[in-house]
DNA sequence: ATAATATAATACCCGTAAGTATTAATTTAT
DNA sequence: ATAAATTAATACTTACGGGTATTATATTAT
């Protein structure tokens, strides 16, 4: 299952508003162009916002830009922020400890896609995109 | 999450009869040394069983062996039997087509993690444990 | 035969992720 | 001022993965 729904809906939603230089993108204007429930979108707005990715202007006109330069929205900061990383990083097998010297049975087997799914998402950002 | 709570325990089962070559293997026994819950674990046993990848004896004295020759398990058709692979091998921000010309935003991001553990998964049998 | 020891089948329960509904708060055009 | 348009907060509902309970079925030691 790789990532959760609402990770789904959260890179979705920022990796849109990255490509589309707007001035401004207002939950109804996402709704229109992302396939997310209505309600279920702006209630991840909202903690899109509250986690410092984008901010929020209220009232007549408001809508949402990002709060930082993309440069600096790593992908797993996203994902970590709306799941967290430990499910990812943990042992493949659901093994509490997972000691190197004595490592579980597909400790070994498990270590590539794992490195090359955490490097990619803490070395890419959403300013990466755009090349 | 990577995969479910449900692949992680089949694996943990079939890796654990795989490196500890005993003629057979009771619920029991596997309730004694992989930590699953109980009842469970013998429900997925069934399940396991019921896959083709081990094949059960009732009664008395009774438990599970496999049911083929570990070489011809490979991981991928594991996850596939509990949770399928759709999911896996779908477009990471969930979109119903992405098409080859006109791909997703992340498309390109995630192919290499995603190409990694794919290819891992479906070039490793238990038999790759025992090397 | 019977009791003990296994797995199988089936139905139910629970917690959490996903989705919905309602009301409040904020801003601005008129 | 007022109404319209926006986000915020909060509570509720639903679906499903994970977990539990109960009963049935099969095998074998005695």
């Amino acid at each position: 299952m790789f990532i959760s729904k609402t990770s789904e809906y959260a890179l979705r939603i920022l990796t849109y508003m990255a490509l589309n230089n707007e001035t401004q993108f207002s939950a109804q204007s996402l709704y229109a162009e992302l396939d997310i429930p209505k309600r279920y979108l702006m209630r991840l707005l909202t903690d899109l916002s509250k986690s410092g990715f984008i901010k929020a202007t209220r009232g007549r006109n408001g809508g949402y830009v990002f709060a930082r330069p993309l440069e600096t929205i790593y992908f797993s900061e996203i994902i970590d922020s709306v799941e967290g990383l430990l499910p990812f990083e943990g042992c493949v097998l659901g093994n509490a400890v997972c000691p190197v010297d004595k490592p579980c049975a597909m400790h070994q087997i498990w270590e590539k896609p794992k490195q090359a799914f955490l490097e990619t998402i803490k070395t890419t950002t959403l300013a990466d995109l755009l090349l």
